[in-house]
DNA sequence: CGATTTCTATACCAGTCAGTATAGAATGAG
DNA sequence: CTCATTCTATACTGACTGGTATAGAAATCG
């Protein structure tokens, strides 16, 4: 039960391990335990990537908030490009889930509303950091940290992507007028989201980017 | 003459030097000069600045764009930190001024238009790097950047007041409705600009931004 | 002409960075 | 038990960080 689920856990997490061992065996570990559990550490690690950044965030912070040793993080998740990788995957899929679900709003107001008010719960949470790990991650950086950046851009534009053939689906269902800018609309509103995401880490107040979303919605050009 | 105009220079950039000197003796320098000159320096910082961050940006970069070594950059700006903020008003200067002049636009929508259209011509400077300093200095980062991104967050919130008392007055003129809600409104547009400054500096096309404007001329809501 | 001043260039400083070698400790297999 | 495996802890590496001491070169002043 939860001890097989955390072998499990070990397996996944060793990339050189054949996947068909994941299925067949789920053999149980030959030395010693790791005396830390995997997922409670990358929840530490991102949140250190998600307040400082990924040139911003020392190993020295990782290790100390994930509570292991140097040797451990390396054997456990590679390295620390590797590390922001799997923190950014986590992120992805546990504080950005809001993303996906709005695209299945009926209109494309609906999908705008979901977009806008999930960015604004997700920085009312007051245990998380403030502000979007993707936009701080996606501004310039020295040399080091260039395919990070160009990872995060990769990601955010796959989800622009997403937006835009949603609202090209919008368009032919007649939802939106048939003379919209698809392109304009998208880049649009990614841009509210962006500005949110930004006013949200520099520290504005919460009222304020509730202010700022119901003028979006008041704005916004479709009913 | 150009001789002259070099030494003034020199003079009005030491910064013990009081202000009456500037005026009354025009002294020549006592020992050698100088052999480069400070303000094509300081444009050569701006861009590394500019492309790269604070963080990004090592001592290393910014002398060999510089053309200058360390200890003259130290002799000639103090430190990283004062050189970056001599950067940042130059910045503020030569590549912010339509912030200002959009503020006197009659009518609150010309503003707007000026704000969005001056940030796109911007970006359209192909010499230039993309991006915003502005923005890219006030994102999350490591210790030892708290005090830039405190005061890159500073200046800001300046630019962000004179749209409030702006879009105030506009309220009062009856140019905007009386329900405005003007926080929200500033706000608004502020996330767009910094949304464009994003977009531009992760590489979108100068189309699609272009796209992106005309959306939000569109549904900017008064005229 | 010296004497003085202020520049430039080399070479260095301590501290931090990401990453690792090594040795000891803890487990399971036989 | 012994052996093999895999963990953890300490201590280290070379490279780079921002910043500076020192010495020599180039200018002006008297």
């Amino acid at each position: 039960m939860r001890k097989g689920r955390k072998a499990l856990d070990f397996w996944v997490h060793q990339h050189y391990v054949p996947v068909i061992m994941e299925i067949t065996a789920c053999a149980v570990a030959k030395g010693r335990p790791r005396e830390f559990d995997t997922d409670s550490a990358l929840t530490a690690a991102l949140r250190v990537f998600w307040s400082k950044g990924y040139e911003g965030a020392s190993l020295s912070d990782l290790t100390e908030a994930m509570g292991i040793t140097r040797p451990s993080l390396y054997a456990a998740f590679g390295n620390k490009e590797a590390l922001f990788r799997k923190t950014l995957d986590l992120y992805q899929r546990e504080k950005l889930d809001y993303m996906g679900k709005a695209l299945d709003a009926p209109t494309a107001r609906g999908v705008a509303e979901r977009l806008l008010i999930g960015a604004l719960e997700m920085q009312m949470s007051s245990c998380d950091p403030k502000g979007c790990m993707g936009v701080i991650n996606s501004v310039a950086c020295g040399a080091e940290a260039e395919s990070i950046r160009a990872e995060v851009l990769k990601r955010g534009a796959t989800v622009k992507q997403g937006l835009i053939d949603r609202f090209e689906r919008a368009k032919d269902e007649g939802d939106l007028p048939a003379d919209t800018d698809v392109i304009g609309l998208t880049a649009y509103l990614t841009a509210l989201l962006q500005g949110i995401a930004l006013q949200a880490g520099g520290g504005t107040s919460c009222a304020d980017l509730q202010a700022l979303i119901d003028t979006s919605l008041a704005c916004w050009p479709s009913k």
